[in-house]
DNA sequence: AATTGACCTGTAAGAAATGACATGTCAGAT
DNA sequence: ATCTGACATGTCATTTCTTACAGGTCAATT
């Protein structure tokens, strides 16, 4: 299961609340992994049980700031460094691409220019993500592959869009 | 459910069997979505029983070839066309490449070399798979954005890898 | 003073996915 | 003749994920 290292690497970047976690699995994870709040708390309460996390601080509406322990920061490294990767994935925008090829010539175009104008949106959006980051925080490098896996599926896209 | 969607649009390329649609969610499809055999006969039956799809032949080891029906075919299309992309997604190795930030030097780089060695490989198939293509078959295409893609990601692993 | 919207945490039923179990066929090699 | 490996289909218990329900706080606007 990644959900749990997921959270502990989100903890390690910085303790948050199940809600900032939510938060970050709908922005900066968004490409990479999904999860609701309704699993995040029960995860939370979970790597609180095996003693990968802590409550650190509480604030004023009830919430609960997580960290992890030294045994969660070990755990994330050991996931990192000495679990093999499970490379399957589930990507619906993905399985929409493979398929495209089933349309006929008016759809497939329609399709395809959804999906140009999806993927300058989320351009945007990392752009300006990169442009107020810390041009030396580690993170960058980070986005920066997010830009240019987009501007090769943009430059694919508009191929297809504009074939026959 | 995008499985059933994956499945609808696998058996429009080809009427197939579930031990066959396992092999293409395994191969071709693997970096799109992931379904293992215990997922897909029950799937199949479903498709059946809603109509879209049915058996069109039986091999000698019980085999039941399925294909679309003309319902199942506009339900495809339906979908492809008219129902928003859901952009969520779960990919393990992407939540790495985004948490490899967190480690040490020399932790990082044994990562990152482990994952170029890993989409070198890929990059091996894939080519392997275009060489042997009809080149003007329409999966080409998708065939040739995964070799893309897979470039920029290998440029990007071995800077990391060599990065400090 | 009331309202709105962001913040904040949880639970529970049901759907989807995995891993293990279970069974059998057929072709080719030893 | 036996064995191995690919072919082939299914079920079931458990785990994971989604959707809907449910409740409460606080700051800023009206």
């Amino acid at each position: 299961m990644s959900l749990r290292h997921a959270v502990l690497g989100l903890l390690a970047r910085r303790p948050s609340t199940g809600y900032e976690l939510a938060r970050m699995f709908d922005l900066s994870l968004r490409s990479a992994w999904h999860a609701k709040h309704s699993q995040i708390y029960p995860e939370l309460a979970k790597l609180e049980e095996l003693g990968w996390a802590e409550v650190v601080s509480r604030g004023p509406r009830g919430s609960k700031t997580y960290a992890l322990t030294d045994a969660g920061h070990s755990e994330l490294r050991r996931w990192l460094v000495e679990v093999p990767p499970d490379r399957g994935q589930r990507n619906e925008g993905a399985v929409r691409l493979f398929l495209g090829q089933l349309l006929g010539p008016e759809d497939r175009r329609a399709v395809f220019e959804r999906d140009v104008a999806y993927v300058e949106q989320e351009e945007a959006e990392l752009r300006a993500l990169r442009d107020d980051l810390d041009p030396d925080e580690p993170f960058a490098a980070q986005v920066d592959l997010g830009l240019r896996i987009n501007a090769v599926l943009l430059e694919w896209l508009r191929e297809q869009a504009s074939r026959d």
